[in-house]
RNA sequence: CGGGGCGUAGCGCAGCGGGUAGCGCGCAGCGUUCGGGACGCUGAGGUCGGAGGUUCAAAUCCUCUCGCCCCGACCA
């Protein structure tokens, strides 16, 4: 490609609403161009990473077993009625109504295609398995588009569906798929962190996520350096060290044995109504009251209890009350409840549905609210002074919490999540009706699992993870091209000469290089290389003809070397093999 | 949806105590340059996001609206 047809343009300074790193970057260098907000045109530099990273994509999975298909955007929006996925999408889906006035959705995914087509294809277990993928257009109507590339309203997207006939052979499709994943990121060269992920309230039981870790990123990453344990903070665990050890009052006194327990004793917490107050003003450490947190859960009065020194995590309140809509509840509705704020007690509520998290257990005698004006327990102990609907782990893992498996000290970093895998189980194959007959003839729901990678997001996080202060840095799997042909002082003939001969020749030996033959200053040319990121970059100039050769510099490094001319496509081809090999 | 910010030339910005728009980069032409974003001369390019209002007069003041960005909520 000669750079003087190309279609985009650099620029020196990004666009003002560019922030992100990604974003900033791939504007300059003309590869991408907002449309709108979340949408973007693919322009010919960033079309062509795009379809490298896709290729690379399409031959893991092809090699893993997968078959591509192809799956419409426009989608009959009963299906989605009937996956029941229309609710929990919610306002996330698009939706449009046809001249015949029926609805019709556009695909954020493709469950829904995927169990119709099974149930009307797959009758047999001898069907099965089956590892289905797409990479196409979806469309997510997101609250709220942001990052560039990184989180998008259309965007394209590979997806693999796999089904099998039982959990068993649904572990087999998931090693075999993260096995492909790992192997994928290999290849476009982004390290990634495989890491225990929420898999929401209709996902089965087991969810991972593929993480770059870098600043930039939208998500929490909690992870434990001793044992490798890693994790999404929205389902990160943390020990609950039992603080019943240390407290002095509860050493003897271990859950259910009521035996040494102190009484239930009022004690007089003026103005003291946050947790940190009212630890402080009777001297005890946070973890040994008992917090009170209030939630509206579609729209039923919650009463969350949790050792003093933990915070509630949202998304597992959410998945374990099995509800969709999840908000603190107002001053107003606590009052309402005949709770007092500040004071609020789990002893002697009546008709709230009241939960624990399981810290509750892990100590004793806890100072917790008196529901009246002022006071506070102390010695509450569950259950002998009150009960819970149910217990479980609620807390949010944080930093410098213990690690659950190791008792190692728990880290935290950002990453952008460029993977996303769940055992999806049989929800929509059981909704839908997509079932087989299996060796003794009884009908069975094919057991579904559901891999996702975002392409445009996966590009991104490689410019985020891979890039200096002058521009983007390519893994050569994924640069638009391979090399930058670089001639300096095109007024003098010879290099021009020069530089058309080493251009037919590159193209000759199937060598992708984009040919700077613009009249331009040495420091514009070498700037724009810089700036798109090609991997290796051919100057030539009055200066490396007088040695017969062309200076061959990395854009990884700083040190360059001269090639001969005679033969250079061949030894550029050698260069660019030994890389490959190098980089997988 | 809540909070904050911003819309003036392709990009970055100034102008906003009202008087009919300017700078840098980029772009076009000519010439001189040429190993890390060269220089000179000439030139093209703007419904000042949109609508309404105030005024003799609005980029500038007021109201509404649309769009974009950031934080949060949300993101099976």
């Amino acid at each position: 490609m000669r750079f003087s047809r190309l279609f985009g343009k650099t620029l020196r300074q990004a666009p003002a609403e560019a922030e992100s790193i990604s974003h900033q970057l791939l504007t300059r260098a003309g590869m991408i161009a907002q449309e709108a907000a979340g949408i973007y045109s693919y322009l010919p530099l960033g079309w062509r990473v795009l379809r490298k990273i896709e290729n690379i994509i399409r031959e893991e999975l092809d090699k893993a077993g997968g078959q591509e298909l192809l799956l419409p955007v426009l989608q009959p929006f009963e299906l989605w009625q009937q996956s029941g996925r229309d609710v929990s999408f919610g306002e996330s889906l698009f939706t449009l109504t046809d001249r015949k006035q029926r609805t019709l959705a556009l695909g954020p995914t493709h469950e829904e295609v995927i169990a119709d087509l099974v149930r009307r294809y797959i009758q047999s277990y001898r069907d099965l398995p089956l590892l289905l993928y797409q990479i196409q257009t979806k469309l997510r109507d997101e609250p709220r588009p942001r990052g560039g590339l990184l989180r998008v309203r259309e965007f394209f997207m590979k997806d693999l569906y796999s089904l099998d006939v039982d959990e068993a052979g649904l572990d087999e499709s998931y090693r075999k798929t993260s096995q492909a994943y790992r192997n994928i990121y290999a290849r476009v060269g982004l390290p990634t962190l495989m890491i225990e992920a929420d898999s929401g309230a209709i996902g089965g039981k087991e969810s991972h996520e593929f993480m770059v870790l870098t600043e930039g990123g939208e998500d929490e990453v909690i992870y434990c350096s001793g044992c490798g344990y890693a994790a999404n903070a929205e389902k990160a665990q943390s020990a609950k060290t039992d603080t019943a050890a240390v407290s002095s009052q509860g050493r003897e006194s271990r859950k259910g044995e009521p035996m040494n327990m102190p009484c239930l004793e009022e004690v007089a917490t003026p103005g003291a109504q946050t947790i940190l107050e009212v630890a402080k003003h009777i001297g005890v450490p946070t973890s040994q009251t008992l917090k009170a947190v209030f939630y509206s859960a579609d729209g039923e009065f919650i009463f969350v209890v949790i050792r003093g020194d933990l915070e509630v995590n949202e998304t597992k309140l959410r998945n374990a009350l099995k509800c969709s809509d999840l908000r603190l509840a107002t001053e107003g509705e606590v009052i309402e409840a005949g709770l007092v704020p500040g004071f609020a007690s789990p002893i002697g509520v009546q008709r709230i549905k009241v939960v624990a998290d399981d810290s509750i257990t892990s100590g004793s005698s806890f100072i917790v609210g008196a529901n009246k004006p002022e006071y506070h327990f102390r010695n509450a102990n569950y259950p002998r002074d009150f009960q819970v609907d149910f217990i479980a782990d609620l807390a949010l893992a944080r930093p410098g919490d213990s690690c659950p498996h190791c008792r190692c000290e728990l880290s935290s970093a950002r990453g952008i999540e460029v993977g996303h895998i769940f055992k999806l189980g049989t929800f929509i194959s059981e909704r839908l009706g997509a079932s087989f007959l299996d060796s003794d003839g009884r009908s069975r729901p094919v057991v579904m699992g559901s891999y996702g990678i975002g392409l445009g997001r996966l590009l991104a996080a490689i410019v985020e993870q891979s890039h200096d202060d002058k521009g983007i840095i390519w893994p050569l799997s994924v640069a638009p091209y391979q090399v930058y042909l670089c001639p300096l002082h095109m007024d003098k003939s010879a290099v021009l000469l020069a530089a058309e001969k080493v251009y037919q020749q590159l193209q000759e030996e199937d060598i992708e290089v984009l040919f700077d033959d613009r009249d331009d200053s040495p420091g514009v040319k070498f700037n724009d290389a810089d700036l798109l990121g090609i991997p290796l970059r051919l100057t030539l100039s009055p200066r490396t003809l007088e040695r017969q050769s062309v200076e061959a510099k990395w854009r990884t490094k700083k040190e360059a070397q001269l090639l001969p001319v005679e033969n250079l496509a061949a030894e550029v081809k050698k260069l660019l093999d030994e890389t490959v090999t190098f980089e997988s």
